[in-house]
DNA sequence: CTGAAAGCGCTTACAG
DNA sequence: CTGAAAGCGCTTACAG
């Protein structure tokens, strides 16, 4: 990636858009400065809006600055010590997700109004579906050789412990969703238990005694939060639990059809299904649809035209966009000089209701 | 977003995390020079690779870069000229849009195989809906303050005349989705018209000859692209346009669902919809499905289990993430020296037929 | 209110 | 194969 050795002050040329030469070198403050007969400290203060500035001088400079079409080389700022590069860093494991995709527009937001600026980045499985560590790495390192200004983190449910250490032990780091193991840090996380809980009393308040459950990876984070939380509605009124009628692991919604007909399909069948996550609720609402099964879907993510699949349905739904507002949020708090203990923030979960 | 000033050097510290700091100084060349006893010349060169040093040179210095876990200040780097930020970045008006999101994910995935990191930004809607021209020309002047090495813009549909001229002066521009007026430069488009015309020719095949139009922006972009579609199919086949059949400037699912009981509530009603987007076809499919008529439905994007809404239906869909690695591609390539004229690159879509 | 000078952490000819 | 020195474009005390 390293361009070829140049003459200086060769102009690093781009000649296409047909024979369109972009690069011509930008002008420095130097060169501002000799525009308009000043100092370069000067022209450093102006385009600081420093005091101290004679307003004929100002004046002078601004009009050199347009005249010459300059902007502050943010590299060059940045090399002295104590000043910022003024970039947030996001690392998700797949931007594709919709969840990810909203929650990196609501920290762009509130690192756009801080005055940061959003580098994204996914870590990606490797071949075997694993989380690649050695992308991972390289991550880690990026930033830290970027030195932005602080990182927030989607961590995977597997990753290794400490992973993060290294970056968290020079930049701020907020975590979402999960937490990884051994490492202390702020952290923004749905109320996935209290999630479950309710859907799983809003199928018990129904009447509902069989319920099937139907997830993903239920080991860790939010799988593992969401089934306590089913597991915990249970406990409390009383009604036992039916391990032949749990089905964990899926991890598409093909999968998850074919764990809901599997369970449809029992010499007792559940009378209502519990979906862990948007891809399990989809593969439900076809299950149930195609085999026009009197069965009453509770799950996770809002799913568009749901409802119109299935007679009655119940969805717990958030604003991943809010969950990227509030760690964005704790993180420029951070870097604005907060220094309380590390802080956990739930966010709130909406039940909504669909059916006759 | 400036730091107070600090004493030199007094590093930055943050105390958050529970007692945890960070940001004792990184160590530089020279902490790594003195390490191993050898100069700064010469970690520079270990650093980056070089050839000519001796092995022995080579592993006492990275042990010292070991050792103190040196990263090299990529602003540092930079500052030369000649050097590149390996720094892209992607401008989309709203992450929140499935497009985007997966155009991202595409380029991303470029990027990183290419050496670059990915700066996101969005440009938003100011408060009446409008494309933001301030956070425009902040953005603007944001990457070229970077020195971003490339840009890929999703302009938007009314984007001010040579709002990206400046850009695309000073760097290499690819354009996604559509091309701005007055610009020249690389772009990447889907096949709207081709997509249009597909879609349109399935419906005309099925004997329709009353089709309704239900669309967004309809005057330039991909709207316009895709209504020429439209028009070329019937023009074609020798079959008239109703004009009172076709319903545009339609901004949600919400207005397409309206203007679809408005045309199913015609004394003569279509047999058939065309819809130019996502939001159309979801909005139609939940009026043709409630109304429980008769009408075929043809339209753009995929929208997950559309086939069991209604009994026929013909999506045009395409993989936005692939338009993504076209439009990395493109400008990987002129990051790597290509200079020919301007290319434009067409990713074909894709029919899928659904239903009985 | 302004300027000369030092220095941020690198890379790169230039010598040796 | 290695090092001393200049310089990238800024910011910041320090003088005046």
């Amino acid at each position: 990636m390293t361009a070829p050795p140049v003459v200086y002050p060769a102009p690093r040329t781009f000649a296409g858009g047909g024979g369109r030469v972009a690069g011509a070198r930008p002008p420095t403050m130097r060169d501002v400065a000799a525009h308009a007969g000043v100092s370069i400290s000067t022209v450093s203060r102006v385009v600081n809006a420093e005091r101290y500035v004679d307003p004929a001088t100002r004046e002078k400079v601004e009009a050199s600055v347009a005249a010459l079409g300059f902007l502050r080389n943010e590299s060059a700022r940045t090399l002295r010590p104590g000043q910022r590069t003024a970039t947030l860093a996001l690392v998700v494991e797949d931007l594709t997700n919709p969840f990810s995709a909203e929650l990196a527009h609501g920290v762009e937001l509130v690192a756009a109004a801080a005055g940061y600026v959003m580098l994204l980045l996914s870590t990606g499985r490797d071949a075997g579906g694993e989380r690649d560590r050695v992308r991972e790495r390289e991550i880690v390192a990026e930033l830290l050789s970027r030195r932005v200004d602080g990182v927030l983190v989607v961590p995977g449910a597997d990753d290794a412990e400490g992973l993060y250490a290294a970056l968290a032990a020079r930049a701020p780091v907020v975590f979402v969703d999960r937490l990884p193991r051994g490492v202390r840090g702020d952290v923004v996380l749905l109320d996935n238990a209290g999630g479950g809980r309710r859907l799983t009393q809003w199928l018990l308040e129904r009447g509902h005694r069989r319920i099937g459950y139907v997830g993903g990876d239920q080991r860790s984070g939010p799988g593992a939060r969401r089934l306590s939380g089913f597991r915990a509605a249970l406990r409390a009124a009383g009604v036992a639990e039916h391990p032949e009628l749990l089905r964990f692991g899926r991890r598409s919604s093909d999968e998850a059809l074919s764990a809901v007909e599997e369970l449809l399909a029992l010499a007792e069948p559940p009378t209502a299904l519990f979906c862990d996550n948007n891809r399990m609720t989809v593969g439900a609402l076809l299950a149930v649809h195609r085999a026009r099964a009197d069965v009453v879907l509770a799950g996770f993510d809002a799913v568009e035209l749901a409802e119109v699949l299935v007679d009655r349905v119940a969805l717990v739904t958030y604003d991943p966009a809010d969950v990227g507002r509030r760690a964005a949020g704790l993180l420029t708090a951070r870097l604005a000089g907060e220094t309380s203990a590390p802080r956990r923030v739930t966010v709130p979960v909406d039940l909504a209701e669909f059916g006759t």
